[in-house]
DNA sequence: CTGTTAGCGCCTTCAT
DNA sequence: ATGAAGGCGCTAACAG
């Protein structure tokens, strides 16, 4: 293994001093145009590359910027790491990378090694609390929101899924059940939030009292989680599901096929997220899509106005999502008479 | 923003010198059991943490490898990724990640970049031919062999795909069409010469002179890419289809859904991968899983090895996968008629 | 315009 | 067991 060829083999080997062929490299200082391109050949040959740590070192920057998600594995995740990457490649930032698997432990150490590595900044999926100990590094959060004072970029949940519980309410359904995932995180809070407000201003209650019924089941992120839940609802079926996240709807699809039950034939559904499947299942799954690409390329912005060292408000930026309108749960239809068990199932 | 406290200001608060607090923190050197607390708890109360650019400039190595990949979105590289990191968070490694898009440029861009933060180790899942200079860097393939004189690790599609057609044929059918990516890649080679091999072992040719015919259809390795080879498909449609990638199957789905034809009632279908909903659409994808984990943990393996200093064989080392049968392709059944548009399709 | 030099923060000999 | 000092490769400031 032949050992990295630097600066100064170059500067040898181009007949010039140290300092001329680092400023003919970087073209930052004043050169000859004689010296500089005898500079640039002899690190072509040589095939010179600079050392990124000694520059780090140095410069005290490390054009590198932390991910810490929960989960690679996870869609919803990747989808925004994907246009992140992508920005921040342009702003010549690289992406150093760390899972989490959602444990508060984890995430603290991942926190840590991103400061002793001297990230320039800090794109997080925060799991639980903040650590006691600020970093001195920039931060931005990413789909979740931990109350730190950072700026955090989110999808509009609250809104979202208020709309998409209105389209079941608007389509007649008078028994819809909400699966949502653990209230520590925030986006379960918001999208529970944007059930509920829907359901209590559209007149439902949780006892049935005025022949509007709402339900909610807590449940993990999970599909084994989605699918426990549906089981729980199977005594007392409800006319329409709305598994909040997209994994929950694969559990609450696995329950369904297991029981027996036909969507939207016995059960209209609307799920969340969505995962390039949820067109071609069925007849289609109606559902509210976080703008996850959109939220990535916002977190870079912010993150590198934040290392340009301007100081955006530290805030929560909710970005709206869409509504898809599939066959899973279809639109308000005058004279249609749901909970009937329904019509043509999809072929 | 507080800047990053330092060894001596530790060495300082602790009262003493510069090497015994180093000594100390990193428990490598004779010291005291008296001035080693005092050390750890300055360092505790300063918030110590200690600069890995530098640590990396003097020891020559950062503990960190790089991945390379296409596309984080895609669930094929990030199931092997997300075991990948945790084998080497375990030897206390960390994850650079740069993706490529399978454009070759980006892949020799980030391939240098690496090079450049001297990153231990390489993961890389490459695309087109190896750059002409070999980088200094232990590298490992992952999911594809460019030809390079380094270990691969790669799942055993001639094999595998061998298995599902067999699986084919035995059910009885005898039009049978493969849909697969560019040739440029060794998945693509891999997975059609598992299929051509159980098909012409099996009597049948591309002339359907024997009664028994066999397709091949080219495609990109997109969702897009698969519908239009389906919708190439449409004038004359074969018995049963192999689309050869999950993203394949995806577009599949879509044409076979527009065009209004039922799987597998009109059309028997085995696909390649295994993303979850694969088990909840229809009747459930038959198809062939390659062990994405288990590759992930093996490039890791041989990675650190690498790292180490052995020198494990370079060769390509084919992990075999597993047949999942599901409800698009039954398996063989004495007696049944394929191709006369079938039975019961299923919820 | 160019060569020289002082650190960036750390680990590791080398004396003591 | 401890303190002092050299040097990893580089950039930037300074002197010529």
């Amino acid at each position: 293994m032949d050992s990295m060829v630097k600066l100064t083999d170059v500067a040898r080997a181009a007949g010039v001093g140290y300092g001329t062929a680092s400023r003919a490299l970087s073209g930052k200082g004043p050169v000859g145009g004689d010296a500089r391109t005898r500079v640039l050949e002899a690190a072509r040959q040589l095939g010179y590359t600079g050392d990124a740590t000694a520059r780090a070192l140095r410069e005290g920057r490390t054009r590198t910027v932390g991910l810490i998600v929960p989960d690679m594995t996870n869609e919803f995740y990747t989808s925004s790491a994907e246009v992140l990457q992508d920005v921040l490649r342009t702003a010549g930032h690289h992406l150093f990378v760390a899972t989490t698997g959602n444990h508060p432990d984890r995430d603290h150490e991942a926190l840590r090694e991103m400061a002793a590595r001297r990230v320039d900044g800090i794109v997080h999926v925060p799991v639980g609390p903040p650590p006691a100990n600020p970093l001195p590094v920039p931060i931005v959060e990413l789909n979740r929101y931990s109350g730190r004072n950072v700026p955090a970029v989110v999808s509009d949940d609250p809104a979202g899924v208020s709309e998409l519980t209105e389209l079941a309410i608007g389509a007649g359904y008078t028994d819809i059940a909400a699966i949502v995932g653990p209230e520590v995180y925030s986006t379960s809070r918001d999208r529970l939030a944007g059930f509920k407000a829907a359901a209590l201003s559209a007149g439902f209650d949780e006892n049935a009292a005025t022949g509007k019924r709402f339900r909610v089941v807590f449940s993990d992120f999970s599909a084994d989680g989605g699918a426990r839940a549906m089981r729980s609802l199977l005594d007392d079926p409800p006319q329409a599901v709305l598994p909040l996240s997209s994994r929950l709807v694969l559990g609450v699809l696995r329950t369904a096929r297991e029981a027996g039950i036909s969507i939207p034939g016995d059960l209209a559904l609307a799920g969340y997220g969505d995962p390039d499947w949820f067109e071609i299942w069925g007849p289609g799954i109606t559902t509210f899509a976080p703008p996850l690409a959109e939220m990535g390329a916002r977190a870079a912005e912010i993150l590198l106005d934040l290392i340009n060292g301007n100081h955006p408000a530290a805030s929560v930026h909710r970005i709206p999502g869409e509504l898809r309108l599939r066959g899973t749960l279809a639109q308000a239809d005058p004279g249609h008479k749901p909970g009937q068990a329904a019509s043509a199932s999809g072929r």
